[in-house]
DNA sequence: CTTTGTGCAAATTCTTTGCACCAAA
DNA sequence: TTTGGTGCAAAGAATTTGCACAAAG
């Protein structure tokens, strides 16, 4: 929990008990977690907890660059608290969401285009994951 | 209207009059249409038009290959009738989506791994349109 | 007839908003 | 104190569901 309130001054956020408490469960699990998972995973040991303040929370991490919101999962938002590139697999089975790292760095190049600014790039694999492909 | 019934049955999509006016539009207009964009087009020259049935069959032509669903835009899901491998963009300020021709094949190959079975590729990037830049 | 498709209304789910109270500087 | 943060309840928007009627084979 104190590093989780260091890791928010890095990018100048200040950490509230509530910014620690959402930005630690995001750093000890690398889930992808919906607003509702996070939710659900604090409001036991935090029972004033408001869904509005994890909304709000995730919000500004995104804004300051902290996070990144995925849009993989066409139902919910999701959060990730690694920034570097990377992809992401979604199992269309359990829905569950995997980083892909070790790709080639020419993946997340923007095309040359003088149509757009281009300032992010998001890749996504669907499919099967080993666990329900054994079904 | 008469390609669009003959389009249909080459995916096994029985063509009903809602059917090839939705898919008529789909071909006509590649815009990325979100559901609600469909109906309103629709609704003026069909006024007993569902939003359900545009729902039903946008699900329909999915499930069949007929078109993609597109998760680029968190806020509505958006489909696309061009299911060749191709890029999207998406413009952060007027939210338009265009397609990106002519990337390298290699970026649409699935990264060769044991842990999951990939059967589909998503590229998108994020910036600002051309249009928007000049503001 | 029998199956499949359509359309309405209601329900559900996710997210946002308005506003009052609390906390920190 | 003044600003920013939190939490509740209500509102809003997108999508799904249940069911009755219509259309097609």
């Amino acid at each position: 929990m104190l590093e989780s309130h260091q890791y928010l001054r890095q990018f100048s956020i200040k950490p509230s008990v509530q910014r620690s408490a959402v930005m630690n469960f995001l750093l000890k699990n690398r889930i992808h977690p919906t607003i509702d998972e996070i939710y659900m995973a604090l409001s036991p040991t935090m029972p004033t907890l408001s869904k509005t303040t994890v909304y709000n929370t995730l919000d500004l991490f995104v804004e300051r660059g902290a996070v990144r919101a995925l849009s993989i999962d066409e139902k919910n938002a999701r959060y990730d608290v690694d920034i570097s590139a990377h992809a992401h697999f979604r199992c269309r089975r359990c829905g569950a969401i995997h980083d892909i790292f070790n790709l080639n760095a020419a993946l997340f190049q923007a095309p040359e285009t003088t149509k757009f600014k281009i300032d992010a790039v998001e890749i996504f694999y669907l499919g099967t994951c080993e666990k329900c492909s054994g079904n």
